[in-house]
DNA sequence: TATTGACATGGAGTGTACTCCAAGTGTTAT
DNA sequence: ATAACACTTGGAGTACACTCCATGTCAATA
């Protein structure tokens, strides 16, 4: 596959796709004899993978960190459980904290509902008196 | 209270509460005859709001929207309750997103945990996880 | 009265993560 | 063979959210 198929296929820019690889964030990508990308199954994985892990949040170092250690074998494999784990842990703490903060949005959300009933019972008796 | 208390009380340092202010995120703060910030009640409980909301990720300009809103008084009310539901939803759909992702990273540490127990490649397991 | 220390302001600098651009190359269509 | 087009690289620019700094004021202490 071309940058440019890619690129729609997973929505990411083909600027960000060149970017990513630049960085390691993904491992170097096949090129064809002109040197042009020519993406196969695995560097979609890698890609998909990225795209998932960075929209939860994980940070291009951490995500770096892995492929570096992907690509430097079986060696790796024990380092690589401990790195996921870390960044579990912190995602799930985070995603902890946000639920308290929707909680906190509704019950600000079902206070500002109240308080326009109470407003329109206000304005009717208004319209009464007055 | 001084800006210094603030900022130990909050977890949040001098410069960025000055730059909230700066830019809206809280309502001005109360200053005393010499000009020095003198932080009461509401003032710390704005900076706790948006201390949640900021740590939640809401965007700075949604919430400094928000504050501008507030600050013109009762006949913005359904404004407000309107952009909040928005960022709610928002918020709602990234904790769903972030909990997939969560399993996703769940089922692969399970993966390297049951690899490592039976010796495999990691080149196996690559391929089959993603 | 001179120094110290917290605080003020406006503006510059930093880190992260892209995003854009200039200049050049290879493939395809006319 | 000339134009059009997608792609290449290295490097510069941008957006966001702080973070730091120079300079100055004010109140309290030595």
């Amino acid at each position: 596959m071309t940058i440019s198929e890619v690129s729609k296929k997973f929505d990411i820019t083909p600027d960000t796709l060149r970017y990513y690889e630049r960085i390691g964030l993904i491992p170097p990508v096949p090129r064809n004899k002109s040197g042009l990308r020519d993406y196969d199954d695995e560097s979609c994985r890698w890609i998909e993978f990225i795209k998932c892990m960075r929209s939860a949040g994980l940070p291009i170092e951490a995500l770096s960190e892995y492929v570096s250690l992907f690509r430097q074998g079986d060696e790796t494999i024990d380092e690589r459980r401990k790195l996921l784990i870390r960044e579990r842990d912190i995602l799930a703490q985070k995603i902890s904290d946000m639920q308290d903060t929707l909680k906190r949005l509704d019950y600000k959300i079902s206070f500002y509902e109240r308080t326009m009933e109470e407003n329109k019972c206000e304005s009717l008796l208004h319209k009464k008196d007055g």
